[in-house]
Formats: structure tokens, C-alpha cells, sequence
DNA sequence: ATATAATAGTTACGCATGAAACTAATAATC
DNA sequence: GATTATTAGTTTCATGCGTAACTATTATAT
């Protein structure tokens, strides 16, 4: 390794930015810059735990808490006990959480646009399996994604 | 663009993990995870000022002051006002800043080293070469970087 | 030269985040 | 069945960050 520097460097850079854009594009709607992918992931499979949501997005279950009671509070989603555990919750989309599913998407396309406007399709493939790929060693080694972990 | 999120979950989970991995490796040392970068450009060229810093790292001004501040009151560096331009400060590494330096390229260097453990060198530099050119769109249209951005 | 702009740095405020300590409910063990 | 351990969720505390408002210099314009 050479400069390890070019790799995290580039990497906070687009991170920040990322926050810092969807922050300023989705203000109106009240929805903060680290909220919006917890309705994604609901967009898949509605009435998971927040828990689940928290694994499936690699966040702390404190991040995951504050982010579901923030858009709970905005109308987004609703929360129910669970029936079989009472410790857990079930998140649901409101209709009005499921009307951002277009907003959301457009924004953060265009940020992506923008960040990749200058790969050819070959490079934008090559970049997103190699991200992918190095996200993944990140996992505790015995980490086991839940079964609604695909965005597909 | 198929899914966006594909390439912005994995830079946020990459972004994170670096950020807990260096605050926990550099905690003994007092230098926190969003300050050693700042060491790494006085290790390239001492003696400027934390607007150039900003403008290298990609923080704004405010980001600057607070990670100068810190590391100047755990005696990593030290700062003296510009002769020529009395609201400037240049900033200068203290023999314990370059002590530094091997620690931090050393932990730095094996969180990479898991990042990228299954990658072929040639995807290394592939990757390497792809998110580069993907942090430069970032850059306000204008933006020039100075003149001591280069890392080499 | 004097009034106005821009620049370097600081500070206040708000947001996103993780670790750790905590509560309540369920599972496991004995 | 009672004790213990695990799990879901919450809260507290600390860190990193950007924006905007502020001060103090320097540069520009008139």
C-alpha cells in the first residue's frame, strides 16, 4: 500500500458531501440527511424491526432508534408491537412516507450523476462492485446479513 | 443509474468504520479521528495556514480551527502568525507531531489493508484511480487546490 | 485617505453518529 | 419454576462536521 490516504481521503470527502447535499434537498420535507435511508429499506420490505433496520443499514441501534423517532414524529412511518415480542417493534410506512419514495430517489440519483459523470458505464460498473466489495469486509466476521437485506 | 444507494450505503459504512477504527487505535495517543489527517499534510509541507488546510483536506474553516486547536493543546504542533498577513497563522509540526508520523501510517495503513484484502493489485489501483476521480467533482467548479495539495 | 470588499480565524448552533449504561421482555439454564 | 443470559429499544455522553454570524486584518475602489 502506497498511501492509504488516497483511498480514505476521497472516501470522507464524498461522505460528507453526500450529507451535506441530501441535508440541503430534502430540508423542506423535514427529512434529515441520515433518515432517509431507513424509508428505503422499508420501500423493500415494510414492518421490520428497528433492529433489522439497523444491521441492514450498519448502523448503531442508537442511530437506528433517534432516525425511526424522528420520522415518526414527521408521519413517515408508524410503529407497532410486535405480537410475538413485546420488547420489539414493527415499522410500517404511512402514505405519506411511501409518497418520498420518488423524491428521495431523484436526489440522491442526482448527486450519484454527478459524483459519476465522468465514468464511462464499464468504470461505473467496475466502482460500484469494487465499493461493494470492500464494504463487505467491514462485517464482524460472523456477521450474517437479515434475509431482507437486498435492495433488489 | 440503477440504484444509487449501492454506491452511497458502502461509502457511508466505509466512512464510519474508518472514523471508529482510528478514534479507538489513536484514543492512547490523544489524537482524534478527524485530526491526524491535518498531521499528514504538515508532514508534506509544515508552515501552513489552516485556510490551506481546509482547502486540502476538503473541511471548512471551522473544521480547521477546532482540529488545530486540539492538536496544538496536546503539543503536536504549534502556530505562529503570518509576518506578512497578520490575521493568518502558519502552522508547524513540534518534534512529538513528527513522532507521529510511523503511528499513524501504520494504523491507517492496516485498516486499508482489511478494506481492500480481496482485492487483486490491480483492482487496488483501479479503485484507487475511480474514487479519486469520483472526490473531484466535488470541488466547487473554480476550485483551484494549492499548490501544496500533492501528497507525494 | 477613506469607505468598501474580501480574507483568516473563531464561535455558536444544530445534525449525524457510536459506545456504553440502562430498562423491559424473552430465552436458556439449572 | 426460579435464576441467569440474551435481546430490543432507549438515553446519555462524547466526537466530527458544516453553516452562519462574528472579529480582526488586508485589499480594493472611489
Amino acid at each position: 500500500m502506497e498511501d492509504p490516504r488516497e483511498i480514505c481521503g476521497p472516501i470522507a470527502h464524498i461522505y460528507r458531501s453526500q450529507l451535506a447535499y441530501m441535508a440541503k434537498e430534502l430540508e423542506a420535507y423535514r427529512v434529515g440527511s441520515g433518515q432517509f435511508e431507513f424509508l428505503f429499506v422499508l420501500y423493500h420490505r415494510d414492518g421490520v424491526s428497528q433492529e433489522s433496520l439497523a444491521k441492514i443499514l450498519a448502523v448503531s441501534k442508537a442511530t437506528s432508534t433517534r432516525a425511526i423517532q424522528s420520522l415518526e414524529k414527521e408521519g413517515y412511518l408508524y410503529r407497532q408491537r410486535d405480537e410475538n415480542d413485546h420488547r420489539a417493534y414493527r415499522v410500517y410506512l404511512t402514505e405519506k412516507g411511501k409518497e418520498m419514495r420518488g423524491v428521495i430517489l431523484e436526489k440522491l440519483n442526482s448527486f450519484v450523476d454527478t459524483l459519476l459523470s465522468d465514468f464511462t458505464p464499464e468504470e461505473k460498473t467496475i466502482f460500484r462492485l469494487l465499493i461493494h466489495k470492500a464494504s463487505i469486509k467491514l462485517f464482524d466476521p460472523g456477521f450474517e446479513p437479515p434475509s431482507d437485506c437486498r435492495m433488489t
